[in-house]
DNA sequence: TAGGACTCAACC
DNA sequence: GTTGAGTCCTAT
């Protein structure tokens, strides 16, 4: 069958339709169609169920399980709804992906759909501006300052607050006082354009010949996956631009997913430099209009190019014509509650549905990309060598093992000498540990007493700067006690270890006149806050930069000529099987950081195993000797891309009802030859957000089908209400 | 005997 | 998921 799109003038008669019913709990319902009203495949619809009204999509006929219900019982739909109906691309899409993940169609259905009430709410936001009326009698210092400030701007009255330098009360002062009139603003008011020939850039060679295969591949209008190795600071960005600029000319739209999106003000003063206008943005912080404004103007094609975080590639782009993924190893591509899909795959499937390229940008690829490109699978285009003739910076192995830090202290002798030449010579220098918090683990000097989280099988982690004591897992946040809760003695509370600010703490103390700054979600939680750090770090008002994974993306800060990895060792433990990559991948993106301007950057590697392969492989700088070793690995274990995981989380409340939940699940394993199940034990993470865990691990074979069995083995069995079982297909967290 | 707490099946 | 019907029980 035709998709409506392409032959939107051929009037489709349904006079009885299925229903992808928007509950979870239902699924497909048939429906029938009132005289004169026009639905189709994908139409996103209004229905009667019992008493109340429902939202489902029209899906294909012959596509949803279900018994035929008699006419006679069927209702009528009670309306269509005024959006563009889902694509035939989009409705596959949503099927593979609840096949592949074993997730429930409706609830990758609702992704799409979910957008805050993109589907009704108001088409008008209330924005103020000065009204021009002449102030009655004496002024305020603030209110006088707003009139100053503010000028012709209009926005809400937080923009205009932070434009005006006032608090918001003010300014709601002023709209009573009738100094500041609202305005009506139409949300669905259109994007700026993205000019495609705004700014030619200045591309090398190797960056011309790589964009220049994408940009033929854009033309080419076919399904065409690229794997964009490109070592840090080689440009590609600026190179991916090019075929982003295609497509604009195309006037079709392109999706750019990010692993963060509150990190992201580099990525768009460069859009903005390269096409003149901002991106579209899409991420779980938008505003409730933003989002609805977004939402209409992705599906109706109006928006051009779209950034977004994962949760943007499921939106129902009108005419999508190019997908990017940058920094496409990030494990932030995988969603790891509701449905666990990997954005970045979905995305390759997302180009193939669609019939358009799609480039996954890494200079760390996951190994599972990098098998992909090595098999011809995917067109691989590299860049081996940094933009502007700078130099990769040189990796340095400090074996703590040797080159003890003192008692309580955690950089050794030569990181203290590299950070001392740094702040002589006046450059940057950035210190990188994966802990949130001051200290991992705080206990009572007096009894032992581990403080731990009462939700989660986790220890409490020290929060100096907002004097707290928070569970990384369920958000719980308590003030640190006076008295130990155990033993009662007062003022007792040791730190165990080193976090960011613990580490922020000892720079200051050794270097007092240094500028550090703590860089982390906590301190660069929101956009704003980000964008100011960034500034700051810009204009050289800052010397040392404490930072965990956040600092390892996308920063290009040419002054800073020193990294310092505080323990290379950490994401070693805890068997996880991508660990070994996972450090591979941080450290060569944190070393990335340093030396990106004229001058060139040195790496310190504080570790205890510097005959680890990792380890190893990093100081010598040779990637390829990592990956083969790691491939060999994998291999071995028949994990990805050789073999593949499942895991099967079961939980309840109850520790006895998760337990015998599991145990009876274990009893009906299936017995196959190429697939190992290990389990039921108790999960890593034995009690998260008070529910009690077990798992299952399942190794599959390439040749196993591991979804069916999957599927089958789990649904043949009723569970307890309380116990939930869910299913990670592919997992990448490990607890 | 009215009303609350609870379970359970249907919803097309 | 939500709803209404049905059941059992208790307070008057």
């Amino acid at each position: 069958m035709a998709d409506a799109r392409q032959a939107p003038y051929e009037a489709v008669i349904m006079n009885r339709v299925r229903l992808l019913v928007l509950n979870a709990a239902l699924g497909p319902l048939d429906y029938k169609v009132a005289e004169g009203m026009q639905v189709e495949p994908g139409s996103v619809v209004i229905a009667p169920l019992g008493p109340r009204q429902v939202t489902g999509i029209v899906w294909d006929e012959g596509r949803l399980p279900g018994v035929e219900v008699d006419a006679s019982k069927l209702r009528a739909l009670r309306e269509v709804v005024a959006v563009p109906p889902l694509s035939k691309a989009l409705r596959r899409l949503i099927e593979w992906t609840a096949d592949y993940y074993c997730a429930n169609l409706v609830s990758v259905a609702r992704m799409v759909l979910s957008s805050g009430g993109a589907l009704g709410g108001p088409t008008t936001t209330t924005e103020y501006r000065l009204s021009g009326a002449e102030p009655q009698g004496r002024l305020t210092a603030q209110r006088k300052q707003a009139l100053e400030t503010l000028g012709g701007a209009q926005g809400t009255i937080r923009e205009l607050a932070s434009i005006g330098g006032v608090s918001d009360g003010v300014l709601r002062g002023m709209v009573g006082a009738g100094l500041i009139e609202t305005v009506s603003v139409s949300i669905d008011r259109p994007y700026p354009p993205a000019n495609a020939d705004f700014h030619q850039p200045d591309l090398s060679a190797d960056q011309m010949s790589v964009a220049k295969a994408l940009v033929d591949a854009v033309e080419a209008r076919k399904f065409e996956p690229f794997l964009l190795d490109g070592v840090t600071g080689s440009g590609k960005t600026e190179t991916y631009f090019e075929p982003v600029a295609q497509a604009i000319r195309m006037g079709r739209q392109v999706l750019v997913l990010l692993p963060e999106i509150a990190l992201t003000e580099n990525f768009l003063t460069r859009f903005e430099q390269r096409f003149g206008a901002a991106p579209v943005q899409w991420h779980s912080s938008l505003k409730s209009t933003e989002r609805r404004r977004a939402w209409r103007a992705i599906a109706q094609g109006s928006a051009q190019v779209i950034v977004g975080a994962r949760s943007a590639l499921f939106l129902p782009y009108a005419d999508l014509g190019l997908i990017v993924v940058d920094e496409a190893h990030e494990i932030s591509f995988k969603q790891d509650d509701g449905v666990r899909y990997n954005a970045r795959d979905v995305s390759v499937m997302r180009a193939h549905f669609e019939s358009i390229p799609v480039v996954l940008a890494s200079a760390t690829p996951a190994l599972e990309s990098l098998h992909m490109a090595n098999s011809g699978t995917y067109t691989k285009l590299v860049l081996p060598s940094r933009f502007g003739g700078a130099q990769l910076p040189a990796i340095k192995l400090v074996d703590l093992t040797v080159e003890k830090p003192a008692s309580g202290r955690w950089l050794s002798a030569p990181l203290i000498e590299g950070l001392e030449s740094r702040l002589a010579a006046g450059e940057q220098s950035l210190l990188f540990l994966n802990r949130r918090g001051y200290a991992p683990l705080t206990l009572c000097r007096n009894c032992g007493h581990r403080f731990q989280c009462p939700n989660c099988s986790a220890w409490l982690v020290e929060h100096r700067l907002s004097s707290r004591l928070a569970c990384h897992h369920c958000g719980l946040e308590t003030a640190p006690p006076d008295a130990c809760p155990e033993c009662g003695e007062g003022d007792c509370l040791v730190a165990c270890g080193p976090g960011v600010e613990r580490i922020a703490d000892e720079v200051a103390d050794l270097f007092p006149d240094a500028r550090v700054a703590v860089a982390t979600s906590d301190t660069l939680g929101s956009p704003e806050r980000a964008a100011e750090f960034i500034a700051q770090a810009e204009a050289r008002a800052i010397d040392v930069i404490v930072g965990t994974q956040l600092v390892t993306k996308g920063f290009h800060f040419p002054e800073l000529t020193l990294v310092g990895v505080i323990d290379a060792d950490l994401g070693l433990e805890g068997g996880d099987l991508r660990a070994a990559e996972r450090t591979y991948q941080q450290v060569a993106q944190v070393a990335g950081r340093a030396g990106r301007g004229a001058k060139p950057g040195e790496v310190l590697l504080q570790t205890r195993h510097p005959d680890a392969p990792v380890i190893a492989a990093l100081a010598d700088g040779d990637r390829d000797a990592f990956y083969a070793a790691e491939t060999e690995a994998r291999r071995d274990a028949g994990a990805p891309p050789f073999g593949r995981w499942a895991a099967i989380i079961i939980s309840s409340e109850d520790e006895r009802e998760a337990r015998a939940a599991a145990v009876h699940l274990g009893d009906k394993r299936p017995i196959q030859d190429d697939l190992y199940i290990l389990g039921p034990a108790p999960a890593p993470l034995a009690l998260l957000r008070n529910r009690y865990r077990y798992r299952f691990l399942v190794n599959a074979r390439r040749s196993a089908n591991l979804q069916a069995t999957l599927r089958d083995w789990v649904s043949d069995h009723e569970f307890p209400p309380g116990v939930r079982v869910g299913i990670d297909v592919d997992p990448y967290s490990f607890v």
